[in-house]
DNA sequence: GTAGGTACTGACTTATAGGTAAGAAATGGC
DNA sequence: GCCATTTCTTACCTATAAGTCAGTACCTAC
């Protein structure tokens, strides 16, 4: 099979990264790999509620994309472990703002329950 | 009409802030309101891909959220203004970790056009 | 020989994001 | 009266994201 190619708009670099690393999930596989190489396993098991083939599919599509390398040991029972690539560490400081501001918007906005907009 | 309160899970701050600017156009719209207050149809032109409704719905979002501040001068023809609230621009430095990252994924992937991944 | 672990695939379905097209309301210009 | 302008709504539809469930292959342990 050919290495599906993550065609990519390049005319917005927001864009670009939306396409790579948007979704409900790849965002939080890389956060994920922040301290290493990780198992196929051990990332179901940290990420609980993504189901498999959600898993497998968004690993192809960062490995694909240059995110990740994927080590196959090819042993059996199979043993599979992804790890960042230099390019996927780059995207480690764009998740600590992701988690930052969340953080700070928790903290402000969700305690003091702000007013709603006006009517008209 | 009740106030849509934008229901957040607060558990991870990282899936706080998919929930908050996830999508397609949320960054992009806060990004072009970062110089200050701007009117729907200066949006609508700036941003040509979106369509009216999901413009709307968008803004209204981000105004629920409190990431923006809606201004109705109650004219007619109306006259309505958006701009960033102190909450909202604390999503200034995310957008700009963003747009950096996508930057260097262009500037280092696309040109030396990596090797796929391997077949097993 | 049956059961279990492991990474993965494929068929199918559901949920949600996003888009199209039409029109409302109120006013000014002609 | 008729048209244009502007923000926004509604009904309807399509596209894509995500999920469920079953199954494959190979080996080990019992």
């Amino acid at each position: 099979m050919a290495p599906a190619p993550v065609s990519i708009t390049p005319r917005c670099p927001i864009r670009t990264t939306l396409e790579l690393v948007g979704g409900k999930w790849r965002l939080l596989i890389l956060h994920q790999l922040r301290g290493g190489a990780l198992r196929f396993g051990e990332l179901r098991r940290l990420l609980p509620d993504i189901s498999e083939k959600i898993l497998v599919q968004e690993l192809r599509h960062l490995t694909d994309a240059g995110l990740l390398m994927r080590h196959n040991f090819g042993e059996v029972p199979p043993r599979v472990e992804y790890e960042l690539t230099e390019a996927g560490r780059v995207a480690l400081p764009l998740i600590e703002a992701v988690a930052s501001f969340g953080q700070q918007y928790l903290r402000t906005m969700v305690s003091h329950e702000r007013p709603g907009r006006p009517q008209a």
